[in-house]
DNA sequence: TTAATTCTGTAACGAACGATACAGATAGGT
DNA sequence: ACCTATCTGTATCGTTCGTTACAGAATTAA
């Protein structure tokens, strides 16, 4: 073991505290003072272990990246690329709209610093939100020489909206929606899941858009 | 005319070039130095025509609603809810991407505040995009009664299945999708309209799940 | 001309911000 | 027991925040 004064308090619960204020109050929104209270200790200790508000944030980052790595790996998981969409929409769905534990409703990468001053936070931010898109990209790209997407599907669309979908969902619960409406949202965009509708579309574009 | 010292700036001019800096910066990162430089004016007349930050934010609010209103005027004009959908969808995605004037990417409605410090904001802005939700709603329950939508069909759900991914759109932009990028998402949702979809899902909703 | 009114620029306010200096506390290594 | 290393709490740092006091400039009304 390492000498010196122990660290007194759990940096993996002090992470989930320090979540749950980035992602209520936003990057910003969340100061030293509400961070250390949140956490149960003083900045200097903070410091010590995070080195900066923004060190504290790319951990908080991390810690989430974590949390969240068991959904993502169900979801690439399954058996083929409709499924991937279903447990990937309806699993955000769930969990965009849940706050049964800590969490405030929609999702961290979108809430703690859509925009900011400093524009380090949001580009951090979207490299995260970037890295689902890109798993669910090569997903389908995988689905795709697998045979269970059609040869002329486009992966890169695909997974763009899917992400597009999931990110408007989580505003939807930032807003106050309901989860039997957010779980609604993703049922519709199931139900039109674009890859009969690319096909038909680049067949008769014209008269698709014209059946009601 | 009244008496006094003229104002010496135009106001809405002013609060285009402070809406550029909420909307960059959102409205915590936005400090008054910003604000006030970007409008070429110093604090105490910011404060003699808006009273406070949040008032000028305010404001700004108006005056975006105010210069999107020809926008959302037109999508409503639309002969039927199909040609609604698509307007608005391509509308959003071609107004996300566009950053040839003053505006960056995005949306002001959910850049400037998506989380804050004080929950005003974010409720503040949740209202403003309700609003449009609203708008779609009526439009589409008016659809229903005129024919063009189908008896089944859930207007309250159409519009908010559409903002959500109006908002998602817009997350995109801001995170710097291409506006080809934008309107290949719009397509392939208008693909997907879920009037028909719904309509099936209801008849046979497992079928619908195992076609690939 | 004078008085009344409104806006402008300078300069500064108290409060809150992120970040730290420092001394005391608590551990391991020898 | 002693030295070294690390962590903790108090108290405070300089900066930036949103906001405003004040005096001078610019206008109308009489």
């Amino acid at each position: 073991m390492r000498p010196g004064r122990p660290r007194g308090f759990c940096t993996d619960t002090a992470l989930d505290r320090a979540m749950t204020v980035f992602w209520r109050q936003g990057y910003e929104g969340a100061s030293l003072a509400d961070l250390t209270k949140a956490m149960g200790i003083n900045s200097p200790s903070l410091y010590a272990a995070f080195g900066s508000k923004e060190g504290l944030f790319r951990a908080v980052l991390e810690r989430y990246d974590q949390r969240r790595k068991g959904f993502m790996d169900k979801v690439l998981a399954a058996p083929d690329a409709k499924s991937v969409a279903q447990l990937f929409l309806e699993g955000v769905a769930e969990f965009a709209a849940d706050t049964s534990g800590r969490n405030p409703p929609g999702c961290l990468l979108l809430q703690s610093g859509l925009s900011c001053g400093d524009q380090v936070i949001p580009d951090e931010l979207a490299r995260h939100r970037a890295e689902k898109e890109r798993a669910l990209r090569e997903r389908f790209a995988r689905a795709k020489k697998e045979g269970d997407l059609s040869s002329n599907a486009d992966p890169a669309a695909l997974a763009r909206y899917l992400v597009t979908m999931a990110n408007g969902i989580c505003v939807q619960a930032a807003a106050g929606a309901s989860a039997g409406e957010l779980r609604e949202i993703a049922r519709m965009t199931l139900a039109g899941w674009p890859v009969d509708g690319v096909k038909e579309i680049r067949k008769s574009p014209r008269k698709r858009q014209l059946v009601h």
